[in-house]
DNA sequence: GCCAACGTTGGC
DNA sequence: GCCAACGTTGGC
């Protein structure tokens, strides 16, 4: 079992926003980036944890966590030319994106900032503090994950 | 296969 | 909204 981080920008799809999906649940769909996708693709499992992070929008931070449902499968908005995340690589045959299906576990009661994450020992190795980090799907270590879900419990 | 130009992300 | 830090593209 492992831990990730999946960022997104909360006016375009928020934690909210999965909670009142169709069983709580949805396909983590769009992302377009190589590094993130090889982790889409061949590391995330089923039952690993995700910490949910708002970008771009204050409160900047970790919002709740989510559970991984269905590990890796072809981003099928990829293969929809009508689609804004279409991409012509990507044939049916050697899918070039792929997404995960994510179940809401978790909202906690209050965001966990990037700031205070910055602040808090332990969590100076963490991607998401590292200064120019732009990779939307980041590996979490165990150790980071129960770091930040003690800080939540306060 | 280098690298300049361009596009995007995301903190501030 | 600005712009630094990345990623990607395409001419050579």
């Amino acid at each position: 079992m492992q831990y990730w981080l999946f960022k997104t920008e909360p006016n375009v799809f928020s934690i909210d926003d999965l909670k009142n999906s169709p069983k709580a649940t949805c396909f983590w769909e769009g992302v377009r980036n190589y590094q993130a996708r090889n982790l889409l693709r061949d590391s995330i499992q089923k039952e690993d944890l995700v910490f949910i992070y708002h970008s771009r929008i204050e409160p900047l931070g970790i919002v709740g966590i989510a559970k991984v449902t269905k590990s890796g499968y072809p981003d099928p908005f990829a293969f929809d030319k009508n689609h804004k995340y279409f991409d012509p690589k990507s044939k049916l045959e050697s899918p070039t994106w792929y997404g995960v299906e994510v179940t809401f576990v978790e909202k906690f009661s209050r965001t966990i900032t990037l700031k205070e994450m910055k602040e808090t020992t332990g969590l100076d190795k963490m991607m998401l503090t590292q200064k120019g980090s732009r990779l939307s799907i980041q590996p979490v270590s165990e150790k980071e994950f129960k770091i930040i879900q003690k800080l939540a419990a306060k």
